[in-house]
DNA sequence: CAAGCCGGTAACTAAACAGTTACTTGATGA
DNA sequence: TCATCAAGTAACTGTTTAGTTACCGGCTTG
């Protein structure tokens, strides 16, 4: 589309490469909106979030707040959504079908455990969205169908097992998943009030890792026949 | 104490003793506060939690709230401890140690279930206050000791079954107690995520019923030899 | 029975807050 | 080269909020 006859010399964009590059991109505005977003609702909840506070961090103001994402609660939505794809698009991508199903099951618990510890934002924003009984999760077009992939693989997992006969035919993939998550999540988003209680630092890594060993044992012992 | 030689017939406390009874009691006014609060924040977290909504809830105003409790953090506070007070006075009501080990551990798993299930202000409480690293209960001086009860006790109920032979050598009090809590804990306090995503309602009887079962059998599968 | 104190009410204040408006700056296409 | 529109700024607005002040009234006590 150069054939404006004026592409040639006289045009600001990208004057001095990289000296000032690009003092308009809406791009980058809206993804560091929404990386305050998720940093700010992780750390405050939805009602101790501050919107002032989601522009400052994200280096704009409240007017571009608006201007993309409407209001704080739809904000606040894509946040959770966002969440939500970034665990279940990094999930499918372990294949726990093409190992033995031992292996698999361990494999999706180490995952899971892994993902937890790395994304604190993520525990903390499923917390806030239960204090509030799944208010937008539930107003969320994307991500009712996110999820049975992931109930389906470990399903077919667990059969495979059945027939081998490593497994205990009652053995439900929700329960197994549910016992993976509760282990890791219950660790992890509580360990503040944990640690101060129990009096020993759970966030130490000699207590981490001894955490993570006892996950995959505890899975594996639950289902084992 | 009686020797002001006025206590004889005047007074008018109690004039038709159930007609008005006391329109002015300190104790009530205090302890509908607390009750209020606990309700208040446990729908809503500290940062959404409304004073005044505290003061309506308790069928009084805020005055009378600063003035019991000094401010509204101060009043959180007193919210928590009660609440961890709550649970830790029933559970020292069980005594796990006078059945055998392992009818001992599946009792307190059994309890622990329960007490979440019927006190979902407890399992909102807690999530809130990690919300903030244990910002408040860290202030606590009543909180530290409380504890030292339960994985003592706890940890003479395994060493009784690591002699018996029915539990492992290297089950660990902190680790065992942890994966009952998990499991209750995660199951209630994300319920709402949790049969939205998976289409399941996990609060259903049948569903609890069956958790309940999973959290036994997890538990004891987890340290048994 | 008068003095004073404590439980209680309601209206007020200063600050914080979500959301808006008026305006500026920069890119693009005709 | 100029009209147009999108990106961006900053100051503003009405409302909500935690916390306070001024006041009322009944009970206790010297």
């Amino acid at each position: 589309m150069d054939s404006t006859g004026e592409s040639g010399g006289k045009k600001k964009i990208k004057r001095a490469p990289n000296e000032r590059v690009l003092q308009r991109d809406p791009e980058r505005t809206r993804s560091a909106i929404l990386e305050a977003a998720t940093r700010e609702f992780a750390e405050n909840g939805m009602g101790g979030a501050r919107v002032d506070a989601i522009a400052e961090r994200a280096g704009t103001n409240k007017r571009m707040l608006y201007h993309y994402f409407g209001d704080k609660e739809q904000l606040y939505l894509h946040v959770l959504e966002e969440a939500y794809v970034s665990i279940r698009t990094a999930e499918r991508a372990l294949h726990i079908g093409d190992r033995s199903p031992e292996e698999g099951i361990g494999e999706l618990a180490l995952f899971t455990w892994r993902y937890f510890l790395e994304h604190p934002e993520f525990l903390s924003l499923l917390g806030t969205e239960n204090l509030h009984r799944a208010r937008w999760l539930r107003q969320s077009v994307r991500l009712k169908e996110l999820h049975s992939h992931l109930i389906g693989e470990l399903s077919d997992v667990l059969d495979r097992g059945k027939k081998e006969g490593v497994f205990a035919e009652n053995a439900d993939p929700l329960h197994v998943y549910l016992t993976i998550a509760s282990l890791g999540y219950f660790y992890l988003s509580n360990q503040y009030t944990l640690s101060t209680i129990f009096g020993r630092d759970l966030i130490d890594p000699a207590q981490l890792d001894s955490w993570e060993k006892h996950i995959v044992h505890v899975t594996l012992a639950s289902i084992k026949r």
